[in-house]
DNA sequence: AGCGTGTCACGTACGCTGTACGTGCGTCAA
DNA sequence: TTGACGCACGTACAGCGTACGTGACACGCT
C-alpha cells in the first residue's frame, strides 16, 4: 500500500543516492514500483513533496540536551546536532536550505534553543537575535561544507587560486596553502567557539549592567550569574 | 548581434523580474527576440548560463575600501557591500548561493578581505578561518533575508508559531512578538557587530601574547597594535 | 442481494523543458 | 570564384509536472 511516508522516504533516498537533480515524480514512482499518478493521491505536488523531504530531514535532528551543562556547552551541542544530520543527508541539506518551509517540523529545535538562551540571561529580543545569528552561521557553514559552494567561500578554490596571478592577488597567493586545505570540523568549531565566546561576553555584560542597576537601586551585591568563562 | 553579455544580462533581468523558476532558454530567447538555439552559439548550456549569471552578479560587488579606517570598520564595510548587491539582486542571490562556480569572479573580494585580516594582526591560518566564518554568517543571513519564495513575503514562521501549542512550546509562544517581526537591517548589524567584536577580542589576545613573548625575550614595551576597542 | 459512495492505482494526454542536429545565409581569404 | 567559417534558426526528441478520466475494490445502508 502506497502512502505519504513511503514516498517521502523514497525521495530522500533517491536524492542522497543520485542528487536532487535526478529527482522526478516518474523516477520516484519507478523506485516504488507504482504508476506516476498514484503519487498524487498522497502528495499534492512535487514542490510539496520536496517540502516534506525537508521537513522529514529536519525532524531527524537528535536532541541529547543536557540541562545540567553550562548554557554555552548546550549551545555548542545543539549546533553540532544540527550539523550532524546535515552531514548524514548532505544532498537533502541543500533542499532543506533552499526551501522556505512552513511547518512545525523545525519548531522543537527553535524552542530548545530559545530556552537555552533565555537561561543564559538574555531577554526576548536578544535571545531571538542570537538564535538568528547562530542559524545564519550554521546554515552558511553547511552550505560550504555540503559541497554546493559559492566561489567566494574559498574552500576548493584551489584550481582558481592556482591560476590567479600572484601580482594581482598577493595575499591570496601567499595564503594558498591555507585556502587549499579545509578541515571542515576544525573550521566549524573555530567559528562556533568564536560565536559562543562573543555571546558569553554579551551575557556577562548584561549581567554586569543588571547588577549595576540593582546596586544603584539598593546597594551591595555584585552578582555574576551567566559567566563569560570558556 | 547576439552575444554572451546580452544573454547573461537578459537572464539576470528575467530572474529578478519573474523569479528563477521562470527562466528557460525559450523564455530568454523570446526576451531577446531570437530563436532558442541561437543562444547555444554563445553559451554551452543552461547550467553554464546560470553560472555566468552568478558570476556576473558577484562581480558587481562595489568596493569603497578605505585603507585609513580601522580594520574592524573595513570588515563591516565589506560585509555590507556584499549584502548590498544581494539585496539589489535578491532572486539572483539564490542562484549565486546555490551554485558551485569556479571562476575568478569572486576572487577580488577574497583578496581584499584577507588583506584586511592580515592587517588586523592575524596569521594566515587565522585570517582564512575568520574569513570563512564571516562568509558563512553573511551567506546564511542573506539566505534568510532573501527568502526563496516567489513572493517576497517577509513573513517567517509567524503563521506556524501562531498555530503552535503554547503548552508544548512555552518559550516560543512567549517570544512570538520578537519572532514575528524581523528588521533585517538590525538583525544583520547585530550579528555583524557580535562577530566583529569577537574578532577584535581575538586580535587583542593575539597582540597580547605577541607582546608577552617579546617582553620575555628582551623585556619592556607592552604594545597594543590591533586594538579591541569598538 | 443490490446499491450508492469513497478510496486509490493507473493510463493517457497536454504543454512545457533542455538540447542534438541539420540547414541556410552572410562575410571573408585565397 | 570558391571554399571555409560564423552564426541565426527550425525541427525533433526525450523527459518533465500534472489535469483528467477510468476502473477495481471495499464499505454501510436499505
Amino acid at each position: 500500500m502506497l502512502n505519504r511516508n513511503r514516498i517521502v522516504t523514497a525521495a530522500v533516498e533517491l536524492i542522497e543516492r543520485e542528487g536532487a537533480d535526478a529527482v522526478s515524480m516518474r523516477r520516484i514512482a519507478a523506485e516504488l514500483g507504482v504508476g506516476v499518478m498514484s503519487l498524487y493521491n498522497h502528495v499534492p505536488s512535487k514542490a510539496a513533496l520536496l517540502d516534506a523531504v525537508a521537513e522529514d530531514v529536519l525532524s531527524r535532528i537528535g536532541f541529547a540536551d543536557d540541562p545540567s551543562a553550562h548554557w554555552t556547552e548546550r549551545v555548542r551541542i545543539q549546533a553540532r546536532a544540527f550539523r550532524r544530520i546535515a552531514h548524514h543527508y548532505p544532498r537533502c541539506t541543500m533542499v532543506v536550505v533552499s526551501r522556505q518551509l512552513s511547518s512545525t517540523a523545525g519548531l522543537l529545535p527553535v524552542e530548545r534553543a530559545l530556552a537555552t538562551l533565555r537561561e543564559a540571561g538574555f531577554d526576548g529580543q536578544e535571545a531571538v537575535r542570537m538564535l538568528r545569528m547562530f542559524i545564519a552561521y550554521v546554515v552558511g557553514s553547511l552550505l560550504r561544507e555540503v559541497g554546493v559552494t559559492p566561489t567566494f567561500a574559498p574552500v576548493r578554490a584551489d584550481a582558481v587560486v592556482a591560476e590567479a596571478d600572484p601580482a594581482l592577488f598577493p595575499v591570496l597567493s601567499e595564503l594558498r596553502p591555507h585556502l587549499d586545505s579545509c578541515d571542515h570540523d576544525e573550521e566549524f568549531e573555530f567559528g562556533l567557539e568564536l560565536l559562543v565566546q562573543a555571546m558569553a561576553v554579551r551575557a556577562a555584560a548584561r549581567a554586569e549592567a543588571q547588577a549595576g542597576r540593582e546596586e544603584g537601586g539598593r546597594g551591595g551585591e555584585r552578582a555574576g550569574r551567566g559567566g563569560a568563562r570558556q
